[in-house]
DNA sequence: TATATTATTGCACAAAACCGCAAAAACACG
DNA sequence: CGTGTTTTTGCGGTTTTGTGCAATAATATA
């Protein structure tokens, strides 16, 4: 192979992942480490990649991506952990779209291997960067607001799938109202996922907990896991953990 | 052999593999080294070719993958800018993906009203900044290396559409093979927009004319518009101009 | 802190590129 | 046809580049 090509190899790894280990590209390429590295330092004398210990960070996703904006990004991590314990190989994993759930699929186990399906693009192009796991976009008109297709189009598509895990955030949640929400379509549309799937979970910060809103989605016992920030013994917790809902 | 021969056959290869070795062309010619050597030299003086240690690479191949590097980006601005020229308001509109598709998705503007198709999740999410433009993500099997949906669920959807016009980026054109591409889906992909629409443009930096690939998507009469960096007048783009194809 | 992983450095060897030159072939033209 | 000119090609020697190895230093991780 020669070395225009590996640069080449090396660049496409960098911006599907944002990161490569120097071991990874050993076994891939096929060369020595000391190659691999070299090749590395060539692509940062070219102002390609930022090289650290252990590999290379894309360059872009540290200059132009701020994450840090994120509201409540530590709990969000927090959630995004723990749920992705729920996650074996082999599942068929649906999801919605926001943050917590973008969070989520960055905390994967880089070997996974599953097939996911979601409404969210932003989603879809995170869960791209694992080798090992199928992306589904499902298609229709696109929300402005949230990000994410919806509208009978996807509805009629859910329809039609049956998935292992259906995972979602949620703007409210409320021990003896259950899932509710604001927005007519999101209702639908979220209607429709937990239909599509054998067992839910709701990612949710605690702030949305004991929150009603006008429109219900479902009753709590619809809903399999509940993931927040909290502890599982805590508090705020006591109302929810009574019912069939495994709180994580 | 004649040494127009060679070059021919040197470039048969490019075509083919997208890359060629030196060592692999003396045996195959049956030629000196320097002389295999000085025939890439003239084939990079020509600009048909990239020559690195060890051979040579397809033009095509390195702008196959754009990397973060933005790379040609000047280039995409001016190609997007005419571009946008071809959208009225009301028009319904199919895009494919890719960064030249997203730079003009950028230069669209503001006031905008129309209807937007698209298989790109990027550009999903760039069009819906846009007000009064209604966007509605064409869902399937997500593609890692494209970051765009395909399959034949796409394909089946997009014979459900018919759009005004076409906007999609291309590896490679050629006056003579018309639009061509290494990837079979791809190809299934684009023949399927070209279906889809009743005018179609094709967006590309001049670096991607007059390179001709293994799969043939549509001959050029087929394309109504050629949007390149380029002046209407240039050299390049004569061997396009006399078919009746629009240049912009 | 101890231990394992990763980086760095200098070195050696092979492959490829480069340079100048001369033989061979192709061409031009009286 | 013959002769001078140009183009093309191959050869030998030198330089550059790419790669891997081993010893040592730096850095992570428990």
């Amino acid at each position: 192979m020669l070395k225009k090509e590996r640069h080449d190899f090396i660049m496409r790894q960098i911006n599907l992942h944002n990161r490569v280990l120097t071991s990874d590209l050993v076994q891939l390429l096929n060369v020595s480490e000391d190659t691999i590295r070299r090749d590395l330092q060539e692509l940062v004398d070219q102002g390609r990649l930022f090289k650290v210990h252990g590999g290379a960070l894309s360059k872009s996703y540290h200059s132009s991506f701020d994450d840090s904006t994120v509201y409540a990004r530590d709990s969000k991590i927090i959630i995004a952990k723990k749920a992705t314990k729920l996650i074996k190989d082999g599942m068929v994993v649906l999801t919605g779209g926001g943050t917590t759930i973008l969070e989520f699929v960055k905390q994967l186990p880089e070997s996974l291997q599953a097939t996911f399906f979601t409404i969210s693009p932003l989603v879809a192009v995170e869960l791209a960067k694992y080798n090992n796991v199928e992306v589904i976009l499902i298609g229709g008109l696109f929300s402005k607001n949230s990000q994410i297709t919806y509208g009978g189009h996807v509805i009629m598509q859910l329809s039609e799938i049956k998935a292992d895990l259906c995972l979602m955030g949620t703007s409210a949640i409320d021990a003896i109202e259950g899932l509710t929400d604001t927005d007519w379509e999101i209702n639908q549309l979220k209607k429709a996922m937990l239909a599509a799937s054998k067992k839910s979970a709701v990612l949710c910060i605690s702030e949305k907990l004991d929150i009603a809103l006008r429109l219900k989605v479902c009753p709590i016992e619809h809903i399999n896991y509940l993931v927040t920030e909290l502890d599982k013994g805590d508090q705020l917790l006591k109302s929810y953990s009574l019912k069939e809902l495994q709180i994580l």
